[in-house]
DNA sequence: GCCGGAATGA
DNA sequence: TCATTCCGGC
């Protein structure tokens, strides 16, 4: 076997000088580059990166819940992560056990019962950042949240079903299937427009076997000079799979230097949409010029403010703390979205994606493995959930320490925010059943970001914080009506 | 199949 | 640090 250690698979264009905000990952994603154990690619990175291949859909997918994915061919799967790190003799009983190293950080975890299905603890994986292709008409949600109370804001639009499904042209069934959204019986309201997560594996529960789950992965180039400032960063591609899986950068996987650049710096990059979000005097974004608001409106996207106290529900009602060493133990409970960890909420979505191939044709194509010998089609989904109560999103277990948390010079925010996450924020908070249903009538609110932003968070990279602020007005002012 | 300990290597 | 390899046990 050839072991070039540049595997025939994987290879990717060029980084996009446009880095496009997206999907952040979970404090864990994001290693320093000075870590020794970050210069080679990290097996959850790979599993990853086939998930978002199309190609490869028969040998892993995601399916069922939120971050759960089926390796539909183990062999195959360890055949290929043995090709990535030339060890030829690499096998899934091997590849499981670094699977199973994964546990303890919490990157992933075991679906019990469930063969060769793993779930990563993208608990605190966010959307971050979900730039309108026309911020002009597509009005646009970033996650409102429990901060507000869910509150839709005169600046924040919240985001219809109709302005999603254009954004997710290339979501599951987009088009042909079941809307984004599911208006219930003509009603709107509170229950009349459900956005169906499970578009989003990410973020949800619920489809059965994701064709391609939003770009997760898009390595990008990191500035080494950044520290990000709280424990987690997007880099996403613009991808969101909206061209049809969308190629990694050369260096994706290949390389530890792939981390994305910074939120503001990535902000100031971008059109006017993007810098729209920086703050006003952000001179870094000013100079692209205001969009969306007319006569200086605020911008109607909003970055959702350093979320707010409510934690997303600590499900573990049943099992309470008892599961010593019970990680993974509890199936139901999950995940936080945008966690305990505090990360902001928000959905990136490249520009110019428009054309893409609705429903494309990743059907036909074939997997390696099923060139080579065929491969069962699947997966049965055996959830069929929407989420509009995130009850059941709470950290894994709270018996067991987190990820662990490396404090690193210069990132105090981060370290803080970390703090903050492990310091049991949730546990002295009632379930995300026993609070008021959220006054938003859009359940995606309530996929807002948990903690508030760490103090030291730089004003620049607070985003909304005028918003923030007139809408914890507004919350007041709803409060004292009621 | 899955788990996790242990030794080892890069 | 992150696997890889081996292995005994469930």
């Amino acid at each position: 076997m050839d072991c070039n250690c540049v595997s025939d698979l994987l290879l990717t264009p060029p980084v996009p000088t446009l880095w496009t905000p997206g999907i952040a990952f979970p404090d864990w994603a994001y290693k320093p580059e000075s870590s020794p154990g970050s210069r080679q690619i990290q097996l959850w990175h790979f599993i990853l990166e086939l998930l978002q291949k199309e190609e490869y859909q028969g040998v892993i997918a995601w399916q069922g819940d939120y971050g759960e994915f089926v390796i539909k061919d183990p062999d195959e799967v360890a055949r290929l992560w043995g090709i990535r790190k030339c060890k030829p003799h690499m096998n899934y009983d091997k590849l499981s056990r670094a699977l199973r190293y994964y546990y303890n950080k919490r990157i992933l975890h075991k679906t019990k019962g469930k063969r060769f299905t793993y779930k990563f603890n993208f608990s605190k994986v966010v959307l971050v950042n979900y730039p309108l292709l026309d911020m002009a008409s597509s009005p646009f949600l970033l996650a409102q949240n429990h901060f507000n109370g869910g509150t839709a804001t005169p600046d924040c639009s919240p985001v219809t079903p109709e302005a999603l499904q254009s954004l997710f042209p290339r979501l599951p069934e987009s088009g042909r299937g079941p809307s984004l959204f599911e208006r219930s019986a003509g009603a709107p309201g509170p229950d009349g427009d459900k956005l169906r997560l499970d578009t989003f594996p990410f973020l949800s529960s619920g489809a059965p076997c994701y064709s391609k789950p939003p770009s997760l992965l898009g390595p990008y180039p990191r500035n080494p000079a950044f520290d990000y400032p709280w424990g987690f960063n997007p880099y996403l591609p613009g991808a969101f799979s909206l061209n049809n899986c969308p190629k990694l950068p050369p260096g994706s996987l290949y390389s530890s230097s792939f981390y994305p650049n910074p939120l503001q710096s990535s902000l100031s990059q971008l059109p006017h949409p993007f810098s729209s979000l920086l703050p006003p005097g952000d001179t870094t974004g000013a100079e692209r010029g205001q969009t969306g608001g007319t006569n200086g409106q605020p911008p109607r996207l909003c970055i959702p403010p350093y979320p707010g106290s409510v934690p997303l529900g600590r499900t573990e009602l049943g099992n309470g703390g008892t599961g010593v060493g019970d990680r993974e133990r509890g199936e139901t409970n999950t995940s936080i979205i945008g966690g305990g960890l505090g990360l902001g909420l928000g959905l990136g979505l490249g520009l110019g994606l428009g054309g893409l191939g609705v429903g494309n044709g990743g059907g036909g194509r074939q997997s390696p493995s099923e060139r080579r010998k065929g491969v069962k089609q699947d997966p049965e989904s055996d959830s069929e959930l929407e989420i509009t109560d995130l009850s059941d999103c709470s950290s894994e277990n709270e018996n067991e320490p987190d990820f662990p948390l490396r404090k690193e010079p210069g990132v105090g925010g981060r370290s803080h925010l970390l703090e903050a996450k492990s310091g049991g924020l949730g546990g002295v908070l009632p379930p995300l059943s026993s609070l008021p249903p959220p006054v938003s009538p859009h359940p995606l609110k309530s996929l807002g970001p948990l903690t508030p932003p760490p103090s030291s968070l730089p004003p620049s990279l607070s985003p909304s914080l005028s918003i923030v602020d007139r809408q914890r007005e507004t919350e007041t002012l709803k409060l004292a009506h009621s």
